[in-house]
RNA sequence: GGGCGGGUAGCUCAGUCGGGAGAGCGUCGGCCUUACAAGCCGAAUGUCGCAGGUUCGAACCCUGUCCCGCCCA
């Protein structure tokens, strides 16, 4: 054995960067040009440009890496795109509260010094997701990085804008928008998360306008009393029938208002009868469009009350004005009572403030139309979703689509391509030039133009990515090479959000879908399965999973820049629990074997960092096991294996396991079963290359082996060489940089250097049906079997590793010649035998038994016998068989069985019911015998 | 209220066609055996949530039920 320039524990920093530099220095990860070659195209999922790598991201790009750098290998022309989201709402939200620590807000900067303060942060933190993809080992292209604001990306955009304007598939409209009045801006029903919290219900008294009675109406927003405009009962309701069409005089607004009959009301709740707002709630608001009730707004854009309200109460906060009315009802005599309730409070996502429903003027999309055709791709299968069960998500929803305000009231993002005339005529244009066309021709002169000061949804831009990053609306020839893009990996939090529209923008401006299946993930959750937050404090950054991170700094990290600094002593206190003693680095390889591994179907991921310490030991495994590779065959002949290469049985069936394992990894990365690939690549090169092969080829090499010869030698090199250079590069889509180092030094002495500069570039193996070995695949099973039969044995009389033994075999003639003389010296060192004798005669005293299918084992231990565990051991193993047996003829009694069950299926119990039943006999035997050394002692 | 998941070993989770319940981690015992102690060898551990049904046969299919989670209103 030679010395070899690997270390002996395997150091992921250095290799890492080493390899990232060098992959993305020459060019590895462009997509070039390939037209010949089939196109595979992943697009990411546009992370926030001002935002940072979570666990999230690490886990799908993971995947989405995998994924390309195995068709990559395969030849495929494939394009990683990549790049960033504008973030409309959040980024601007940061911007505005570094300008609040200057005591300034973004009207005092003015709208155009105020986005290039955007611009300069986002040049600034921009650059961070980046380079933490990087350092994931993310071969995207980086050449062709988009940005959703970039110009081109800009164009699709107000392209789409203005074709969908067109079509009536926008509109503006004045409508019931969800209103957040912290950041002044309708967001859109998906950004708006309603949770149920404690409030009350107050029950206020109404009087009839004729002052003949009062009718109670219970309400959890008394604030909205003086936007009332009706009191609704239900029709079947006995108790109010006589009150229908007849007046309220509504009290403080002194206003009256009728009582209308509507079968939404629910009779059972509060008094069964509500108080109407249609202007500052969604249900009142249809039911107004139901019985043309007329709308009066009563908040401002902070959500105060505003000048249509009587006088005392203008200018109060809603939970100002709340307290007031409800005290001036109580002062009134006019509240009958307050009883607690738990109700939905709707925030929004970013600022958590309650968001109000608020008449404005917005731009819409008109969805349902757009739907229709989605709908369709997915029902044909033109988009497939993966697993199966999301579709239906997506078609719930789909289904019940509402229309989707697009128009934001803040000033990063794309601006809206809408100018007015002074009479509001609306012109939609591409520039304020054509708009000026449009107006002239419009009213016959020149009129001066405003433009829309709103911009869209970033969910608009970000609708389009799969076409606007290749380029459309140009005929580009990435647009035709790469669109439809072949997978889409997301998680399910976003089907409605994202997937959704893009499947919609997708059909309808390029006539195909921008994928062909949707690969949905679970989210990563803590160990505890708590979802991430940085307001939880559990918060794992992927970065520091990779380069480890020390206690005090992991404290900090969680505790900095908290919004709600109470939590954060909790939170140091959880840390130092969970982590006392920081966190280790494990590398980029651990990291994404892991997240490759938790890719169940299931829709949350505990994250364990235990599991992930499992796959830091198996990069070492590896490491270790191709050190001892090298060692033992660098500076000798090698070379690739050849056809007639004299192999031996232990090669034979390396080579055959080796074929299953493609087709084991080709057949589970087709189906997007990352956890599956994981553990078919984890349990082949620990449980089978290392744990036997390996072991098996030590007293060939060392020439142990008697007559073994040079060229048989050198066939276990070239085959121990071959299985782990193909084996890498299975591994390699998991774990880039770590296949990638060994296979530098493994290739060439395997025979491969000269073809390709990199494992990145190797071609993807292919199972050989000529090497596959069933038969063999059997006969080692037994083997393996009887080396772990003898090696229990030894253990349960703790029979030291050092002292050698020999082992009586009974068997028949013939399977004995067949199925363990020809094995023997794949079975005496693993076993540590010193030899073996076939047993004709009787079982000598002084031995423990174990009964195989066709063949019983016999150890001769002398004193060294433990009878009463062995006694306990032979016993629960009777016990076992008698159960199995029992079962068994169970079965094979039943006439109904041997009637009905498939003719293989029956024979399967026989053959069964014979095994377990010459086992039994074995055992009991054993037991026998036992017993008299038993009695002897 | 509607929809969708899930409940399998101490923990986290696989389990495809209905036909002898698995993995990793953890636990226990024994080992520094010249690639690896981040290792090697061995062992223990299950009312497959519960109750019915279909079937010769159910973790798997059907019905009901309890619990947990998510989404929508």
């Amino acid at each position: 054995m030679s010395e070899t320039s690997l270390p002996k524990a395997y150091d992921p920093v250095g290799v890492e960067r080493r390899w990232y530099a060098h992959w993305e220095e020459s060019g590895y990860f462009a997509a070039g040009d390939k037209q010949e070659r089939a196109s595979y195209c992943i697009m990411i999922p546009p992370p926030n440009v001002t935002g940072t790598l979570h666990m999230g991201h690490a886990f799908q790009d993971t995947l989405m890496d995998a994924l390309i750098r195995q068709r990559r290998m395969c030849g495929d022309h494939t394009l990683w795109q990549t790049g960033t989201d504008h973030a409309g709402i959040a980024t601007q939200m940061v911007v505005e509260r570094q300008l609040a620590a200057e005591g300034k807000s973004r009207h005092d900067l003015g709208r155009a010094s105020f986005l290039e303060r955007v611009w300069r942060w986002k040049e600034e933190s921009g650059g961070s997701i980046v380079r933490q993809l990087r350092r994931l080992g993310a071969s995207c292209d980086w050449q062709r990085e988009a940005f959703t604001m970039d110009s081109h990306l800009s164009a699709a955009v107000q392209e789409v804008f203005i074709r969908l304007y067109q079509e009536g598939l926008i509109y503006r409209g004045s409508r019931l928008v969800n209103w957040d009045p912290v950041l002044h801006t309708a967001v859109s029903d998906l950004e708006v998360i309603s949770e149920e919290e404690d409030g009350f219900l107050w029950h206020l008294r109404y009087p009839l306008a004729d002052g003949s009675a009062m009718l109670v109406v219970a309400t959890t927003r008394p604030e909205t009393m003086l936007g009332d405009t009706a009191v609704a009962v239900h029709p079947d309701d006995a108790r109010y029938q006589h009150l229908i069409g007849q007046q309220i005089r509504l009290p403080l607004a002194e206003r009256l208002i009728p009582i209308i009959a509507d079968d939404s009301v629910k009779m059972d709740f509060g008094s069964g009868c509500v108080k109407i707002t249609p202007a500052h709630d969604f249900n009142d608001n249809e039911m107004g469009k139901r019985h043309n009730l007329p709308q009066i707004n009563i908040f401002t854009n902070d959500a105060a009350l505003n000048d249509q309200v009587p006088l005392p109460y203008r200018g109060l906060d809603r939970y100002v004005a709340r307290k007031q009315i409800v005290a001036d009802m109580d002062g009134l005599g006019l509240l009958e009572k307050v009883v607690p309730h738990r109700l939905m409070i709707p925030r929004g996502d970013r600022t958590k403030a309650v968001v109000e429903p608020y008449l404005t003027d917005q731009w819409f999309v008109r969805a349902a139309p757009l739907a229709e055709e989605a709908i369709r791709a997915v029902q044909d299968g033109r988009i497939r979703f993966v697993p199966d069960a999301w579709k239906k998500t997506y078609f719930e929803w789909m289904h019940h689509i509402q229309d989707w305000c697009i128009s934001r009231q803040i000033w990063w993002g794309h601006r809206i391509p809408a100018w007015y005339g002074s009479d509001g005529t609306c012109f939609v244009a591409h520039n304020a030039e054509e708009a000026r066309q449009q107006a002239l021709a419009h009213y016959g002169r020149e009129e001066p133009l405003q433009q829309d000061n709103d911009v869209l949804d970033t969910w608009f831009s970000s609708a389009l990515w799969p076409f606007s990053t290749l380029g459309w609306p140009e005929q580009t020839p990435e647009l035709h090479a790469f669109y439809p893009t072949a997978v889409l990996v997301t998680g399910f939090d976003i089907i409605f959000f994202w997937v959704a529209r893009m499947i919609m923008m997708g059909l309808k401006f390029t006539g195909q879908v921008p994928f062909r299946t949707v690969y949905i993930t679970g989210l990563v959750r803590d160990g505890e399965g708590h979802k991430m937050s940085k307001s939880k404090g559990n918060v794992l950054d992927p970065l520091d999973l990779i380069d480890g991170i020390d206690l005090e700094s992991l404290v900090q990290k969680r505790t900095r820049d908290m919004m709600q600094p109470q939590l954060a002593q909790k939170i140091a206190a959880a840390t130092r629990k969970e982590f006392p003693n920081g966190i280790p680095a494990f590398g980029t390889d651990a990291l994404r074997f892991t997240m490759a591994s938790l890719a169940t179907q299931g829709r949350d991921i505990k994250f364990d960092l235990h599991r992930m310490e499992g796959y830091r030991n198996f990069c070492n495994k590896l490491w270790n096991a191709s050190r001892f590779v090298l060692m033992n065959s660098e500076g000798q002949e090698n070379g690739a294996l050849p056809a007639d290469a004299p192999l031996s049985v232990v090669d034979r069936w390396m080579l055959s396991r080796l074929q299953t394992l493609i087709a084991t990894v080709d057949d589970a990365l087709g189906k997007y079963r990352f956890d599956e690939t994981a553990s078919a690549l984890y349990h082949f090169l620990w449980g089978e290359y290392c744990d036997w092969y390996l072991e098996w080829v030590k007293p060939r090499l060392y020439g142990q082996e008697v007559g073994i010869t040079a060229a048989e030698q050198r066939t276990t090199r070239q085959t121990m060489l071959h299985v782990l250079e193909q084996a890498l590069r299975l591994l390699h889509p998991l774990m880039p940089f770590i296949t990638e180092e060994l296979w530098q030094k493994v290739a060439p002495l395997s025979g491969q250097s000269g073809a390709v500069p990199s494992l990145m570039l190797a071609s993807w193996p292919q199972s050989q049906p000529r090497w596959r070995d069933p038969e063999l695949e059997g006969h080692i099973a037994l083997v393996q079997e009887v080396v772990g039969t003898v090696r229990t044995l030894r253990s349960e009389n703790n029979i030291p590793p050092g002292q050698r033994l020999s082992l009586l075999v009974a068997a028949e003639q013939g399977y004995l010649e067949q199925r363990f003389r020809p094995y023997q010296c794949l079975i005496l060192p693993l076993a540590r035998l010193e030899g073996w004798q076939p047993l004709t005669a009787e079982a000598p005293a002084g031995c423990v038994t174990a009964v195989l299918a066709q063949m019983k084992l016999y150890l001769p231990l002398a004193d060294a016998i433990d009878p009463e565990a062995e006694h306990a051991r032979l016993s629960k193993e009777l016990l076992r068989l008698e159960s199995e047996l029992q079962r068994v003829r169970g079965k094979l009694a039943n006439p109904a069985f041997l009637a009905n069950a498939k003719a293989e299926v029956v024979a399967k119990e026989q053959q069964k019911e014979q095994e377990f039943a010459e086992k039994r006999q074995g055992v009991q035997d054993a037991l026998q015998r036992m017993d008299e050394l038993r009695r002897k002692s």
